[in-house]
DNA sequence: AGCAATAATTGAAACGTTTGTATTTTAGGG
DNA sequence: CCCTAAAATACAAACGTTTCAATTATTGCT
């Protein structure tokens, strides 16, 4: 038995295979009557409109890009990106729409924006979802020439407006780093993400701010960048270890990287809450079962991915780009007072 | 500037749409010279297949539906797993073909399989890859029935001969036991998946042959499942904490568990390595940062999950399920000696 | 009752492919 | 050089949908 189309239920309902399709799209030129009985005929018979037709006719897709950077390939680090969550949190603001997501994994800036060319090119997709933003993106100035509806995960240093979800890493980077100076510390060191990508950037203007008001001198070896892996995190560490101002506080950019930091205390005997301690932002709830536990800043990554959801749609329907931005701050988990103690 | 298509070519070179088609497709009743012809233009305007006017025409989708079983949403809870590289993995193998995946998030049986249903009923996609399989596992059975081409991550006790790819978790979980009892552990804590996954009672087969074969008696309570967070693995050591037998060894099903796990011998105060250790599987390379870092089973999950990817296009392809199936042995690493110490 | 205006519906074309059948071209043999 | 068979190409329909233009049905008004 075929699948039911919009053909069958014009013949049971004894009207054309156009009206059929005003009436279940709901256009104001069919009776009322009309509709009721067409989408009552569609219920029985459990028609389920072909999305294939629809685009052939429409040269619209229903499907929303989403383009991340995934770890390296073959690299085996773990890099304490929860993607599931990102795409649940997606997928959960396409759900009851018409839209799917199709994800396109890339390994590196070069291939996401070939990636992004061909989507808009072929129009492979309504909208595209981008993440590792970087201060002046060409995939952003890209989509913003094309005019082709995007949202970014992180934002850039654009001038024209566009739509982004975004947490504020430099208020928070400065917060966290202002409240260890308060603790106690003078020599912090932060770790963050590759040198390029936007929130990098952000977290160490935040950093720098905190230490210039507070009048500490900025030591730039204290400023690391790189990848958010366990390993990066050790090494960054042991790089430090005879540093003539030995750090007495790490903070890192996410839980992996922090994993590191503790290992490489582990090996080099440096002792957690005497010696030193480690903060981490981009909480996914796995520092509270460190050993110790420690300090974070929680990000709710599967509502703020769901902004990233809502906006794409709303983008792609017409909302202008200045209505869709959302700054998120996350808040701070105290696992541990992070005084140092004799 | 419109999308160059199939018309496009046939103009330029002076043929109709037919020939232009069976060109492309290398089809045999079309000269030579033609072809070469065809395909010059098609390089030139850059000419891109229109997959939704083809999928109209064929019914054929091109795309393989991967329905994975995603951490409940709204749990913060982290799983460890590393779904980006199941994706990566599956994409990889699909790079160069003309499949795309289309992700199928779900987060319990029952909506994996009315996920299923609507994808095999309204021929959403060619096959499908699943995982999460149990042993009487009525997706399979479905499937089976329909004559539908799919690939389970893990396997199932059906009958029928399908395609599958999975660890060796019975003879891996034998082995790891039989280790540890040879290095002078009786009271051994399994720590599993919950019951109703095959891999779980593969997993608890293993444990048990292996205490048997050691003249152990088995402690039910030693066998715990459950869903392998870090939640777990610390609620499982608390549990059996008072138990007259004390456990002096863990074996995780996968390092998020191994660190909640970790977790409890801090906060109880058990001694790594002269109370209790830990070892796990499913290693995604996170526990060599472990406090300590512990033993564990690797499984090299991205070429694992690119059997996944090749073996789906294999079978849509009519290739008999027989032959596409692959168990992997996953590889003991020694991060610790794992005897008691005093 | 007749007419115009509006409401409701129909018909047909189009989106880009593939593919069965018909037609033209070419090659081979006598 | 003609006829036939095979090779190469052309034609047209179909997949399921939307939408413009055209047609028919209904209503309100004089």
């Amino acid at each position: 038995m075929a699948r039911a189309t919009i053909k069958t239920i014009a013949q049971k309902a004894e009207l054309s295979v156009g009206t059929v399709s005003r009436a279940l799209k709901d256009c104001s030129s069919v009776k009322d009557k009309t509709k009721q009985r067409v989408r009552q005929i569609a219920e029985e018979i459990g028609y389920v409109r072909n999305l294939d037709g629809l685009r052939l006719r429409t040269g619209r897709t229903y499907s929303v890009a989403v383009v991340m950077t995934t770890p390296t390939t073959g690299s085996h680090e773990w890099e304490g990106v929860e993607y599931t969550n990102i795409l649940n949190g997606i997928m959960g603001a396409l759900r009851g729409t018409m839209y799917r997501a199709a994800i396109y994994p890339v390994d590196d800036f070069a291939s996401s924006f070939q990636e992004i060319r061909n989507i808009v090119e072929q129009r492979l997709a309504d909208g595209i979802i981008i993440s590792g933003t970087r201060p002046d993106d060409a995939r952003i100035s890209y989509m913003l020439e094309k005019d082709f509806p995007f949202v970014t995960y992180g934002m850039s240093e654009h001038f024209t407006p566009y739509s982004y979800v975004d947490a504020n890493s430099q208020e928070m980077s400065q917060k966290a780093t202002t409240r260890l100076i308060q603790l106690g510390h003078a020599n912090i060191v932060s770790i963050n993400p590759p040198d390029e990508l936007m929130y990098s950037k952000q977290r160490q203007r935040g950093y720098i701010r905190a230490l210039q008001d507070a009048g500490i001198d900025v030591q730039t070896e204290f400023i690391a960048t790189g990848p958010l892996t366990p390993e990066f995190g050790k090494a960054t560490v042991k790089a430090l270890y005879n540093h003539d101002k030995k750090p007495t506080a790490y903070i890192c950019a996410n839980e992996a990287s922090a994993l590191g930091v503790l290992s490489a205390f582990y090996e080099l005997g440096i002792k957690f809450g005497k010696d030193a301690i480690v903060n981490a932002t981009d909480d996914i709830n796995v520092s509270a079962y460190f050993t110790p536990p420690i300090t974070t800043y929680f990000l709710p990554i599967e509502e703020t991915s769901k902004a990233l959801g809502e906006f794409i749609i709303r983008r792609i329907e017409g909302e202008p780009a200045q209505d869709l931005q959302r700054m998120v701050m996350p808040q701070l988990i105290e696992r541990q007072d992070d005084r140092l103690k004799p």
